[in-house]
DNA sequence: AGTGTTGTAGACCGTGCGATCTTTAACGTC
DNA sequence: GACGTTAAAGATCGCACGGTCTACAACACT
């Protein structure tokens, strides 16, 4: 108890000074020889290949080239890895879908475009699926993951919901739509879509699904 | 090599003989004293809530009572066990939906009722989920387990058009109604549905789906 | 060069897994 | 009641897992 509170302060006051007065009175240690970030890039492949249980320790170790210990000391154990990985590949993946419906020109375009390629994408390589669905199924019982997934669910359906409040602003959209309801649609269908586009026969449905979506917005779109 | 074929056809003999007469010649054995259907369905509840992965043996054998060399015997492996389950389920689940789209009355109304059925159950216990989106994410390298999920996805599509149709017949849509089309699309909305229902606040964002897919049976309706 | 610190390499550990093997119990037939 | 067959019970097996420990290498500073 002692010894530990010790280590803590001792540890602390260490790094304070440190940062204050910006000298480290350490001597350098041994640099790394692995880039952390592409360590995350080839666990979120792994991850989506083969899942969270289907991925074991070894195969992390081989397929990436690192280390154990420094798995273990970068990310703290498998899981630590595994919630920066997803946290990673949320963060990147959303963004991309962000910066496209939020991309010059036409914001209702904008908002089809991304659905028609969410779909192209996500039938083209059925076995490379979308991590975050994975994890929804994967993680149930873990709060904390399925907060970290919840959080990008949110930011993509706040991106179309602002690309629909921009398209009505603009006239785009018939005035009392109500670009909320139609994100959340849209946003429940695409992972739908994300979902079966992992069963073998399922283009026509995919299909089907793409081109009423975009009915709908058809629907609410405003005469010209 | 000869001894296999003599076993084989020994036993295809004998065998043909007893349903034959409709006699055994060996002694009768002893019963077995679990029901192989009560088995199921509690590999099933086991299966739900933990995943394929995470239900161990020991754990199905304390839960559902069966000894392991009677699980081994009687289903193969956990595998064997798990795709017999799955069948199980999606068979009974389905059946279900389809005599709801089935039942008397408008075929509107029992589409409509399915839907917002389906995502008043996702949503009231989220901590049991749909065994299917499950199986979808957990078995994608599983071409088997894939084929019998496919299989039930395709049923309840199948529902949902045919019950579009017997609409479009009675005069409740719109001719030049397309009912395969909505039904894919209302296939891919509600497996997007038990997908997301799995997360935290998911609340509104199912709700305003659903609300939006009566919006398009709402457009496609004959007017009256 | 010597020293302290950290990364690297891989042997090693306990645990829990899926699956099998052995023994005993329960049955119908002779 | 002895026999043949099959189910039940549970000890046991080999293995792969996640995680730790130990020895060594590589660097910055004195």
């Amino acid at each position: 108890m002692i010894r530990a509170e010790w280590g803590f302060w001792g540890f602390g006051l260490r790094r304070g000074l440190e940062s204050l007065v910006c000298y480290r009175e350490e001597p350098m240690a041994r640099p790394r020889s692995f880039d952390e970030s592409e360590v995350l890039d080839g666990a979120v492949a792994l991850f989506r290949e083969r899942g969270y249980e289907g991925t074991s320790v070894p195969q992390i170790i081989s397929k990436l080239g690192i280390c154990r210990q420094s798995l273990y000391n970068t990310f703290g154990d498998k899981r630590g890895l595994y919630l920066r990985a997803l946290e990673n590949w949320g963060r990147r993946e959303v963004d991309g879908k962000l910066a496209l419906l939020a991309a010059e020109g036409s914001p209702l375009e904008n908002v089809r475009t991304l659905v028609r390629g969410w779909a192209a994408m996500a039938s083209s390589c059925p076995s490379e699926g979308c991590l975050t669905v994975t994890a929804i199924v994967e993680n149930r019982s873990d709060p904390e993951a399925a907060e970290v997934v919840e959080r990008q669910v949110e930011r993509l359906e706040s991106g179309f919901r602002e690309a629909l409040e921009r398209a009505l602003a603009q006239g785009e959209l018939k005035e009392g739509t109500r670009p909320e309801r139609i994100a959340r649609l849209l946003t429940t269908a695409v992972y739908g879509i994300g979902l079966l586009a992992r069963l073998p026969r399922s283009g026509a449905r995919i299909g089907d699904t793409v081109s009423l979506l975009l009915g709908v917005l058809a629907e609410a779109e405003a005469p010209r």
